[in-house]
DNA sequence: ATGAAAGCGCTAACAG
DNA sequence: CTGTTAGCGCTTTCAT
């Protein structure tokens, strides 16, 4: 029988016998009220199964008590991840957490400009979007906290910031592949000029260059191959790469979900990883660990976490310096990578 | 600068020469308002960059405009592709999405009364957790409706549910297992008393023991072994069954996770799959596909998705006989299952 | 078609 | 320490 009248504030005061004023420093726990007072208050307000209406004490008080994020189609097990991290702490704080599913490019337009408004949210936080020059501005003159958690563009030293150092994360992989005796590397990534502004393939592929350059190995064009991000496609990408008349012995993908693509489309085109060809991701995501691939590590956990840290700081002192912090990367070889086979050198 | 000052309804009424009420029918779109006045005072909002309080309008509406999805740790990729769906549906609708994270037995206990709250959320989606007994009651008399995915106790047949045949799908795995010929099958699952009451993994289980007591195979329970979910869980949980004087020729995990830990405990143990043992796993994740394993296939974005379908239409008409929808399963053969080898004989 | 006024349920400033 | 009062910003009768 779902036949409750709404009880308010004002009934749990009358059967307590004091005032509305009174109950609401009882649940709050103000430090002015008589103890014994407050205990009878919180005796009833248990008896009668009362629960403060949220909304009126948030227009009342002006805070949200929300936190909002805002992530882009969050299928992508890196982006699920630092989710998970930023969940996992706002679990424990008072906030709520209200998601913003980027899927269409009219959300991407929108949403930096509705979401981070003074009564929809008391904070922001924004996971692997990088949003450029017009948005980028919306977004400094908002009226709340905001915190970017793996966004590069340069438009962006005036918010708090965590992100990971991507370009050396290329530069770590492609070392590897250098040290290992490789000198015909192919790069499988994402497209670059995207609408959502996904920079990590970018700066992975940046790293990348930079180390041929030293290397003294000459980039390729037919070695770099971008596409839509997933696995087929990179699957594909990976193709045509191993079709060239002289095919790469190595390939840096720039996710470990693109670097399965890749594993399997050495598996069809018959070459043995590491042995034909050595393969290496980015990410470091459970997938990684089971197929035993090298890949890079970045903290995706941790950097949702620290995300909310920040973000939660910015909720107490709104007037700090905007705080970037930038995550470690690491290399950790599996068994994707070797040396290439002598028959086929440089 | 964010010297904005929060600029009400009233500013803008007062720009446009009409009173608060207009202004609110016109934003609103009422058909009562004279379309030139309309235009124009949504031409001063736009200029003034007017934007509603969402709480004013929560308090003074008595909609929350909010949906509360209950979700236990999110991690586990077949939640989070649930949660996928629902959150790929409700982006189109003018809902909220707040998301409620279970991670602690204390979470759960508080839940299921604090949640499904008329003043937290206008309905609320509750995701792979079945509430029994003391909470099941609380639920059926919440003030919102309530839509639970993958939830599967009887004392939940008066709330909207959309579930998956969990009986059927243990069917179906293991029938396929005889139907190759095992007869020495173990199970590898879940821990069936856990304090969330995940019951798919008893389902599981009891479809398995239903088809073995058919096909005239006694029920051994050293083949049976639960554990806490996960990959490495499972993994040493089928490093128990392999260790057995006879082993099992066949594997049914619980889920595709438990599915690989198997696969690996395999290979620890230096047995060939499936030529010495076969392996099926249960949801059909991706990881299924790349690992190309052996499981029962169920609709778990759709679920999601299908989920939010009904809230939604119990938002617009609370009074309706509770619906309970059942997803269908499917085998996808693989290629981690093939006949016992002869000399390993029943 | 529009204005005036009441009120959603709570908090907070001000008396006492 | 506690009661009273005045809003928070919006929607919504009720008149006009």
């Amino acid at each position: 029988m779902s036949s409750k009248k709404t009880i308010t504030i004002r009934d749990v005061a009358r059967a307590a016998g004091v005032s509305p004023g009174t109950v609401s420093r009882a649940i709050n726990d103000s430090p002015l009220v008589n103890p014994d007072t407050c205990e009878h208050i919180l005796q009833i307000v248990q008896e009668m199964g009362y629960r403060p209406n949220l909304m009126a004490r948030r227009l009342s008080t002006g805070k949200t008590l929300a936190i909002a994020v805002i992530v882009p189609f969050f299928t992508r097990p890196s982006v699920s991840e630092r989710l998970n991290g930023a969940v996992s702490l706002l679990t424990e704080s008072r906030y709520d957490l209200v998601i913003h599913n980027i899927e269409t490019t009219e959300h991407y337009e929108n949403c930096f400009v509705k979401i981070p408004d003074r009564n929809q949210a008391d904070g922001v936080l924004i996971i692997s979007l990088s949003p450029a020059e017009p948005e980028a501005a919306q977004l400094a003159d908002a009226d709340v906290p905001i915190v970017l958690i793996d966004a590069d563009h340069p438009a962006l030293n005036m918010l708090h910031r965590v992100t990971v150092d991507d370009v050396e994360g290329g530069r770590q992989a492609t070392e590897h592949l250098v040290e290992l005796g490789h000198r015909r590397i192919g790069f499988v990534g994402d497209i670059i000029e995207n609408p959502f502004n996904f920079g990590s393939s970018r700066d992975r592929f940046l790293g990348y260059r930079q180390v041929l350059e030293e290397a003294g190995i000459p980039f390729r064009p037919e070695y770099y191959v971008e596409n839509q991000h997933g696995r087929q496609e990179a699957r594909e990408s990976a193709h045509k790469l191993l079709r060239l008349p002289q095919p790469p012995t190595a390939i840096f993908a720039a996710s470990d979900t693109q670097a399965v693509g890749v594993l399997e489309a050495a598996m069809e085109a018959g070459l043995g990883v590491p042995g034909d060809l050595s393969i290496i991701g980015y990410d470091d995501i459970e997938l990684a660990d089971i197929l035993q691939l090298t890949t890079i590590r970045q903290l995706l956990f941790e950097s949702g976490r620290r995300g909310v840290e920040l973000l939660l700081d910015a909720l107490e002192d709104a007037s700090k310096e905007p705080v970037h912090e930038v995550l470690p990367t690491e290399l950790v070889v599996r068994s994707t990578t070797a040396p290439p086979l002598p028959n086929q050198g440089g």
